[in-house]
DNA sequence: TGTCGTATAGTCCATGTGGACTAATCGGTA
DNA sequence: TACCGATTAGTCCACATGGACTATACGACA
């Protein structure tokens, strides 16, 4: 039996995560999220976020909190994020951050990792890099076998930039782990800056 | 008015590709593309291989071509590529080997590049080199500006993170094109080493 | 000799995605 | 002032995906 949290998308989760700033509707959501360029991490489309929106409610992870009317325009309702939905973010982000498929699913839990105990995304992060150095060492073993044993290099375009590419992404994360372990680097909600956010909000709404 | 080249997925383009070595039936095409590691690029399961068999033989990219049974297990459909279908591998190659959005049907591409000449592919590596420096040095622009605005860097390890992997991308690509400008380096088809592959494959088929 | 797991070859269905469409309103411009 | 295009807010549908399921056959092991 799987449960909600196994069942959230990529959008879904930017979605719960969105709402903990305050409640909106759906058509605002579309538009701070492109604002923000998050639409790099997910594409956002109509169709999916009102179905995502629908999903969400049905799962209890948000709630219609009204109904209102601009003239004669559409209604719109307006959402916000229950109790079961914040914890759904925590335990999401928890269970994505250290996999190593799903690149999709990595990005928006990294943007995401704010929402964990610092030591906690720490030894996640860990973990993930353990896994990527294993991927490596196997995928460059393979690429270099088959080097060896003749195999056409214009055949090998592909894995040879997916080495390339992990070791790139080895030595970013060994970076970020260094960085963390400084205390110097903040971790944890940043109000000050939270504030200025939400004005940028209103300023996008007109 | 969508033509199938359009509507191809990047499974679809394997198919087709593979189709290229022989006919086959779709259980061995999944066998052969998991046997080959290809299923790191996309994800191969039953439904997804058998529905996009579907869809190609209605765009007419692909044929049955015969129908067997081996003693009282399913029948097995045997399909070829038709000529349609190995223009449609070209075509779709040309197509996506220079965007930079689309990172799943652009490692197919790469894989496929053997399938162009060798300038055109040079030539269309070159055009993405260009995209992608235009595109690194917008996103290192926005992280820094948003560092200078002092968002606190805890909200932006994904971008972080995006701008380094492009940076490790933009430099296997220099790498790439300088490599395929020396003549050295073989380009299309190596008949020697298919005969070596389609050895293989009779293996794999017990 | 029975049986337990895995390979073979495929069907089917619940979900999720993305693009087309609607319909009203607002801002600019000729 | 009349009209054009963009914005707002949302619905709807065709299609793609992935996982569960079926049913036979083969190999290993006890």
């Amino acid at each position: 039996m799987k449960d909600a949290v196994d069942r959230l998308t990529p959008l879904g989760l930017m979605v719960l995560a969105l709402l903990a700033e305050g409640d909106m509707h759906p058509y605002e959501m579309i538009r701070l999220l492109r604002v923000r360029r998050d639409d790099r991490m997910v594409s956002i489309t109509n169709g999916t976020m009102y179905h995502t929106v629908g999903r969400l409610e049905r799962a209890g992870l948000l709630a219609e909190v009204g109904v209102d009317r601009d003239g004669n325009r559409p209604e719109r309702t307006t959402y916000s994020v229950t109790d079961a939905g914040t914890r759904a973010v925590v335990e999401w982000v928890r269970r994505e951050l250290p996999r190593i498929d799903r690149p999709a699913e990595f990005r928006v839990a990294l943007a995401e990792a704010h929402n964990l105990e610092r030591d906690e995304a720490v030894a996640l992060l860990r973990d993930r890099l353990a896994e990527l150095t294993r991927q490596q060492a196997a995928l460059a073993d393979g690429h270099r076998g088959a080097l060896h044993r003749h195999v056409p290099e214009q055949y090998l375009l592909e894995v040879d930039r997916e080495v390339a590419l992990l070791a790139a992404e080895l030595a970013w994360l060994h970076g970020l782990l260094t960085r963390l372990e400084d205390p110097a680097f903040v971790w944890g909600p940043d109000h000050e800056h939270d504030e200025r956010y939400l004005a940028q909000r209103k300023a996008a709404r007109r």
